[in-house]
DNA sequence: CGCATTTGACCCGCGC
DNA sequence: GCGCGGGTCAAATGCG
């Protein structure tokens, strides 16, 4: 593993996102444990394929610092790498648990700007689902992290985003337009 | 021209 | 073993 210190996601500051921890492999609702702030119970679609989603054989526990304020636990979660195609064949390598995690947003765009840049990969019709999952990678070279998007089915307002993996690298767009600030305060501390 | 997206094909794991 | 569903690849295409 590369980065030990990698920036947290940024939420979107609208989203209501909540966590998902593991969840027993029979179920296909969501887990009862989710942190919910408010009443959100109606928020949590029944008809989303979380398993498939958040699947893992660990326990859960890996905390992903959010903002001052919020925190997310990751899904938990890990997976198992899969090997890469190399002209036509599959190398396995060993297996590799990745933090995960999943939030969803209310939101018209099924693109959620995280400060990130993301390259899209693939697009799958998923089963009971009449909307289709977007496969992303992050385009930073050294960085593999990967990102799925879904909307909802039953509710169409709402993007389901899970992440997979951490970036070991500063978030551009955050770096930006914190960079005078710290060029500010760089200049101060100077005093 | 370089980079991102689209999209069909391919591969793999899993359940039956 | 087979079929299904999900995840990824990579060539073609689009766009600024």
């Amino acid at each position: 593993m590369e980065g030990e210190t990698p920036p947290p996601v940024l939420p979107p500051h609208d989203a209501s996102y909540f966590f998902t921890p593991s969840l027993p492999s029979t179920s296909l609702h969501p887990p009862s444990l989710l942190h919910q702030p408010h009443q959100q119970e109606s928020l949590i679609p029944p008809d989303i394929d979380w398993v498939s989603l958040l699947s893992g054989p660990f326990g859960f526990g890996d905390q992903i610092p959010v903002s001052s304020s919020t925190s997310v636990i990751a899904g938990n979660i890990g997976e198992q790498e899969k090997g890469h195609k190399d002209k036509g064949k599959l190398h396995r390598t060993k297996k590799v648990y990745r933090p995960r995690f999943a939030f969803q947003t209310r939101s018209a765009d099924d693109i959620l700007d995280d400060g990130f840049r993301w390259r899209k990969y693939g697009q799958k019709a998923v089963k009971n689902s009449i909307y289709p999952r977007s496969y992303y990678r992050c385009t930073h070279h050294t960085c593999n992290v990967k990102k799925q998007v879904q909307r909802l089915s039953k509710d169409t307002s709402i993007v389901v985003t899970t992440y997979e993996g951490i970036h070991n690298h500063p978030c551009e767009k955050l770096m930006e337009s914190l960079s005078p600030l710290l060029k500010q305060m760089q200049f101060l501390s100077r005093f």
